[in-house]
DNA sequence: CTGTTAGCGCGTTCAT
DNA sequence: ATGAACGCGCTAACAG
């Protein structure tokens, strides 16, 4: 007796079915593997009618292809690696769901691995991607190891909203000096002399480019930049809101507060609120970053608006770009502009 | 000459460097494929000399194993397919967080999918989970059909939030009966007689649940339940806050509407805002969902906070649990209670 | 304790 | 137009 189609293979007690293989629908086609390959994937020579039974037969038998057979051949995995800092913070959350939508309108699937901003992790995920042979991987990065083992390895890399100095990647990112510009500018316009800033990061480009452009734009006004009107958060292992406090306790002389980004502008708003000051009569208040928040409480908080959907999906195209060319051509670097959305939570200082 | 170690295999142009195999390991370490793998993975007997010089290999040569090939040979892919309506809510986002921090903690990777509610894109995703041979799958079911094809495959399925009814898979979710129980007594409470209820969707339990909920507090209460109380926008291929205008010029008796879910809240808030309506004097609100805004808008939404994050990580652990038991058992299913959180936007009606 | 052998499911030669 | 054979990288048998 031949060795039979019906033999039982992989009967594991689980109650999980046996998965129909390429062997078994060609077999139920009445074929040898190769042409069912053939007649399923589209290449090559095959008679029209052995075509349709192959695919009769596969149908029936719910036949799905094994990636993993298909990527051990050496072909594309068809996953991409996501790395971001924070799912729980909406920006993050935002930047993912454009990649999800650009990575799968190109048929594509997202690993999405969330480093919560530690070194660690983030190599944990990287060396994970290069297990599952993504073929490319976008990151946020925290530091320069992932990018390295990555590119090292030569997996196409593309970072997304900073960058870590790492050659060969390519990079999309905000002009975070120019968006910190404009909300500074505008306060300045407004009569504004003493302005604060309140940052939670500076090992980043992005944290660093909106200290910059916030010190610039004072400079350029012909205004001081005194060191204790920056209120660095970087380091905070303590209460926030407590540091924050004192910060506003010690420079009674502002009357503008600019918040690096949205977290820090949630901080700002609520410590203004639990003091009972008036904004924007008592404390101006600008955020980096938009989020859905800011329209709805009175007064609406100004803000410097990202397009972090769109962010997300250009660095998903100009990855999948490079995957195509497997991975050739010069790194390339996308600055987006952001554009700042004026509310009421600016106006005059009172004095 | 025999076949040797240093041909070029897989030579691209792409300047990728072809990486190293479990054989470049060997060879490196002058052993055989089998005991540098006994050496890697731990198994079986290596003398410790030979382990050492292998895994010194390994480390040189930046070897990472191949996943897919070890997926083929039978064992798991280490892959957990998720399956969302809307990364972009933060409610999905905020569950997607929680998974994921489950998985990784267990050492399985995520590959995240937003079908945007779509049956098609849902049942897309489905194929891709089977074709990567995801170890599970954890889903916000749109229909019954993307759970049907992964249980039918033999596929350990848990389903989040609401269940599409599909027998054999585990379920985790909130009681939104109860949730919305709380939220409609606490308005009864207040003396309340003519609460209004928006709604998105009725299609699934969630919906469904909360709108039965809101119905059975106002009965049991002795109060009247007309059907032009309730807006259900579930249709609304028109302006969502326009029909919401509509219906509150409609229903100039209501004192209290209840917002079925964040976005509905959200828009309930905007609208009121809009048409300069005092909360909770004019009108109290009550949300189902707690997101962070609610706490930072004058006053604060009253809501009904469910445990997302937690949701996410249940649910990861339940379907893990089965993966670990290779499919077995009966399913599951887990209910979490939600808690009623009071702010400023509920108060007794004025007259 | 170690090496040899076989095969997971698929695509891709090469002969028919 | 079709089928037989090989190998991708790895691990689990089995000898030695």
């Amino acid at each position: 007796m031949a060795n039979g189609a019906a033999a039982v293979r992989g009967g594991g007690s689980g109650g999980r079915r046996a998965r129909a293989t390429l062997r078994d629908v060609a077999e139920a086609a009445g074929t040898s593997r190769s042409t069912a390959s053939r007649a399923l994937g589209g290449h090559g020579y095959v008679a029209d009618h052995i075509k349709e039974r192959v695919e009769a037969a596969a149908e029936r038998l719910g036949y799905v292809p094994d990636v993993s057979a298909r990527t051990l051949k050496g072909r594309s995995s068809g996953l991409v690696g996501v790395l971001v800092s924070d799912l729980r913070n909406q920006f993050y959350a935002e930047l993912a769901a454009g990649v999800e939508h650009a990575l799968s309108a190109a048929g594509y699937q997202m690993v999405l691995v969330d480093d919560h901003a530690d070194e660690e992790r983030a190599a944990a995920g990287a060396r994970a991607f290069l297990a599952m042979r993504a073929d490319g991987v976008l990151l946020t990065p925290v530091a320069r190891g992932a990018t390295e083992t990555l590119v090292g390895h030569g997996v196409p890399v593309t970072e997304l909203d900073r960058r870590s100095g790492v050659r060969g990647c390519d990079a999309v990112a905000i002009d975070n000096e120019r968006g910190a510009r404009l909300a500074v500018e505008h306060l300045i316009g407004l009569g504004h002399r003493d302005v604060g800033i309140v940052v939670d990061e500076v090992q980043w480009d992005t944290g660093r480019n909106r200290l910059k452009g916030y010190r610039s734009a004072l400079r350029d006004a012909g205004l001081p930049v005194p060191r204790r009107h920056v209120l660095d958060l970087s380091q905070g292992e303590g209460d926030q809101a407590a540091q924050l406090a004192a910060f506003l306790d010690g420079n009674p002389a502002l009357t503008a507060v600019f918040a690096a980004n949205n977290v820090m502008a949630e901080l700002v708003w609520q410590e203004l609120k639990r003091r009972g000051s008036a904004v924007p009569e008592g404390c101006s208040v600008v955020s980096f970053d938009d989020l859905a928040w800011m329209k709805m409480v009175e007064p609406g908080l100004s803000a410097v608006r990202q397009p972090v959907f769109d962010l997300g999906g250009r660095a998903a195209e100009l990855l999948l770009d490079r995957v195509g060319r497997d991975g050739a051509g010069r790194a390339e670097s996308v600055v987006l502009q952001p554009e700042l959305v004026l509310r009421g939570s600016t106006a005059p200082p009172k004095n």
